[in-house]
DNA sequence: GCTTGACCCTATAGTTGCTATAGCCGCTAC
DNA sequence: GTAGCGGCTATAGCAACTATAGGGTCAAGC
């Protein structure tokens, strides 16, 4: 049974990716040099298919390239223990949770910010402006 | 009672602002070009110590270089109508409150990938590579 | 046989909000 | 006079793409 074979624009479907993302991973080096057809287009198999899949999956929790390049090189890595995924997840989620922290108290400050303004005043006297640091 | 002046290092101290910073700023035109002295250090007055904190406080409330521009133009137009201010505030604020809502379903997410992992063991059998897309 | 359109290629520059680097000048203190 | 701090300009780099220019390939329809 022959491998089936992709070109890059089915890539691009099969994983929500855009064609010029794709081609930005492989100048990265986070996704390898595929083949090329006789002229030269870019024909990946199977396995760089689920290589992007997994890509997208990590870039969508939230990961960095940089760790998104570490999970899929650990992934490969068959005997290795698991403590190093473990640990890249638990510190990634930290990160997360830092952020939300973060956004949920700014939230609340632009919210009694903008609690303040009334509406229909003019900018010499708004209250948001005057807020944001008298000027 | 003669106007108090700043070298750019003290604008940076008093807004914790770092010098590079301040002239990026004045760079893309969110600062105004201040007056030189004779050995061509900028030199700047009160109002544009305010207009940097202004900046600063924006900027630490989240908004973007593009919508502290538009606060500082509208702040600076005091017959303007508040309504504006306020549209940019809520539409920011509607911002953060989805961004919220992303990270949480992300944390969440994280969560319960890594809660299959029981460590100690390897890569080959490890849920979180698993949930990742595997390889 | 030729054109149209979808797809592919490369290379370069732009985005946001800075930060870093190189290489220089002014001023004050010892 | 020289050390050290501060100032100056200009350019390049960061993440993670996105956009643009300018071209090649290939199957279908006229």
């Amino acid at each position: 049974m022959p491998e089936e074979i992709y070109r890059i624009g089915d890539l691009a479907r099969l994983t929500g990716t855009k064609v010029v993302t794709i081609r930005y991973y492989e100048k990265i080096g986070l996704m390898p040099a595929p083949h090329r057809s006789a002229a030269n287009y870019r024909i990946y198999s199977k396995a760089q298919l689920h290589r992007l899949q997994f890509i997208r999956r990590c870039r969508e929790l939230g990961f960095s390239l940089e760790q998104v390049a570490e999970l899929a090189a650990l992934s490969s890595d068959r005997a290795r223990s698991c403590t190093e995924v473990d640990d890249l997840t638990r510190v990634h989620l930290a990160e997360i949770e830092d952020k939300i922290a973060d956004l949920t108290a700014l939230a609340a400050e632009l919210r009694s910010i903008g609690a303040q303004c009334k509406g229909g005043t003019t900018i010499s006297n708004c209250r948001i402006i005057e807020a944001l640091g008298r000027n």
